[in-house]
DNA sequence: CATATTTTGTGATTTGTTTCACATCTTTTT
DNA sequence: AAAAAGATGTGAAACAAATCACAAAATATG
C-alpha cells in the first residue's frame, strides 16, 4: 500500500525549534528566566503566539514569573526525544552526502550518523571520518544500531529504489534531498528538502517585493510571507 | 530599522513547485494534457486543491479539456520569473558551499552562481569550476552581474556580518544555511534552511507514529502532519 | 444537432490558525 | 497585609486555508 508520502513541518513546530535555539543562546549568555515576550522579540513572532505554541505542546510556566530556561529546555528535550541518542544512516556520499557527513551540529544535537553508504566502490575506499559501506551491509548496520531514520542523498533516479530498500530494513523516517516524491507505506515519514525550491521561492518573493509600491501593499505582502 | 527577518514558504507555493516538477516529468514521458486529478494523484494532494491553487496564481485551463502541459509550464515559468536568468553569489566555500557550488540543478533552473566568496585565502587558491574570490571583490561582482539573491554558507558566528555586507551592496534575498535568525531591513527576504530542524522534525514524527495505536489516532496524526 | 458526459472554476462551508481579551495567579510595593 | 503590577493561560473572535458542491463550459456521443 504505497502512496505519495510527504509532509510539511507544522509552523507551530518550526517556531518551537526557533524558541529552543533562542533559549540555548540565552542560557549561554547566563540568562536564567524568560518571558513570552522575550522569546517573541528574539524570534520575531508575537508573545501570544509563543504562549499558544507552548500550550499546544503542554509547556507551562509560572504566572508572573515567566519561564525558567533550564526547565523549558528540559521539557523541550523530552518532547523531541533528545534525551536519547538517535542513530542515522546516510545514503549517497556525493557532494551533498560528504557535506552532511561532516556537519558537526547533528552530533551536538544527539543525532549520530553511524555509517554512510554508496554504490561507488571508489567512494567506499576514500578515507573519511565516517565509514562508507557498500549497500549490501545496509541491513546489518541498521539492525546493529537500531537505526530508524535515514538521509537520502543519491541522485533523483535512484532515490525511490534506495528508499524502498531502507523501508524493507525497518527505516521509518527519511530526509530526502533528491527532488522526487517518494511512494512509501503510510507509516513512513518523509521530509523532502528541495534546495532549488527554497532558492526559487526567495527569487519569487524578491520580485514581488520589488514590484510593490504603496505601504499598504507592502503590509499585505508581508502577511503573505508570514513575516 | 533592522528586525528579525524570516519567512515560511506558503504551502500553496510549495504545492505549485510540486505540480511543476510533476508536469516536467509528464512532458518528458510524452504526455500533453493533464487534468486536476492527474496532478492530484501524482503529487498526493486532492484535485480541488490543485484547482484552488491554480486559481490563486491566476492559472486557468479548459473546462472539460483539462490543462495543456506546455501552456501550464509556460505560465508557471513567467510566475517564477524563470524566463530570465538569475545570478547568484555564494558566500562560504566550506563543506556546504562546495556541495552547493557543484549542484547542477540550479543552472538547469536558470539560477547561476556567478561567483563564490570566502575569507580563507587557501580556499581562494583551490581550483574549482567556479571562481572563489576574497570578500573585498563582493561589491564589484554583485554590481557587474546585477546579483539580487545570495546564499550564505558561512559559520553561524559570521552569518549576520556577512548578511549585513551583502545587503549594503544591494542584495535583496538570502537563503541562509547558518542556524541563526538574521536581523535585516524589512525589504530583504530571508529563507532560513535549517537541516538539523528538518531531521529533528522527522525524528519527532517517527516517534509519534510509533506511539500511535488505533487507526483513529493514526488518521489524526496524519492530519497533523499535513499528509 | 440535441443530449449526455466530463471537467473546470468558484462561491459556500468547514476546518484550522492566529490574535484578542481578560480572568487568574504570583510577585512586588506600600 | 492589602493593594498594585505584571505575567501566564485560555476561551472567544477574527482571520486564513482546505474541502465541498455545483453551475457553467467544453467535448463526446448517438
Ligand atoms: N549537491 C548539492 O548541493 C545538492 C543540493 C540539493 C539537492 N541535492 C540532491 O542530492 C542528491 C545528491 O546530490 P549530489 O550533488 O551529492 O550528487 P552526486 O552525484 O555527487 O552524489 C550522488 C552519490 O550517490 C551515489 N549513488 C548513486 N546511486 C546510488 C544507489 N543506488 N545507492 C547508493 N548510492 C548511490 C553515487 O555513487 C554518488 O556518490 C541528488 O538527488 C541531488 O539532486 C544536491
Ligand atoms: N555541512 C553541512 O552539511 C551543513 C548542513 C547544514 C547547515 N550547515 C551550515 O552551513 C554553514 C557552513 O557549514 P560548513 O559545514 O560548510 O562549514 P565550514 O566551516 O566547512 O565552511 C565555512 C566556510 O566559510 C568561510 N568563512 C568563515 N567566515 C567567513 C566570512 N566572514 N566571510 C566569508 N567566508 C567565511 C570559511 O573560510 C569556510 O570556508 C554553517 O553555518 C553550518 O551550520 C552546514
Amino acid at each position: 500500500m504505497k502512496q505519495i508520502t510527504k509532509y510539511v513541518i507544522k509552523n507551530s513546530l518550526k517556531r518551537i525549534f526557533l524558541y529552543r535555539a533562542c533559549l540555548v543562546r540565552l542560557k549561554l549568555m547566563g540568562v536564567e528566566r524568560v518571558y513570552s515576550y522575550t522569546l517573541a522579540n528574539e524570534t520575531g513572532v508575537n508573545s501570544d503566539q509563543v504562549r499558544k505554541d507552548f500550550s499546544e505542546f503542554k509547556i507551562t510556566g509560572n504566572k508572573r514569573g515567566g519561564y525558567n530556561i533550564d526547565e523549558l529546555l528540559e521539557k523541550m528535550e523530552s518532547i523531541f526525544h533528545r534525551n536519547k541518542d538517535h542513530n542515522l544512516v546516510l545514503i549517497g556520499m556525493g557532494n551533498m552526502g560528504q557535506a552532511l557527513s561532516k556537519y558537526s551540529r547533528f552530533v551536538q544535537r544527539n543525532m549520530n550518523i553511524v555509517a554512510t553508504f554508496d554504490i561507488d566502490p571508489f567512494k567506499q575506499k576514500q578515507r573519511s571520518d565516517l565509514p562508507v559501506y557498500s549497500m549490501n551491509r545496509l541491513k546489518e548496520i541498521i539492525d546493529r544500531f537500531r537505526v530508524k531514520v535515514a538521509i537520502i542523498a543519491v541522485p533523483e533516479i535512484s532515490a525511490q529504489e534506495v528508499a524502498d530498500e531502507l523501508v524493507r530494513h525497518g527505516i521509518k523516517g527519511i530526509v530526502n534531498f533528491a527532488p522526487v516524491l517518494l511512494k512509501m507505506p503510510p507509516d513512513v515519514v518523509v521530509n523532502n528538502v528541495n534546495l532549488c525550491d527554497e532558492l526559487e521561492s526567495v527569487i519569487y518573493y524578491v520580485h514581488k517585493l520589488m514590484k510593490v509600491d504603496g505601504i499598504k501593499n507592502l503590509e499585505l505582502l508581508y502577511r503573505d510571507m508570514k513575516y
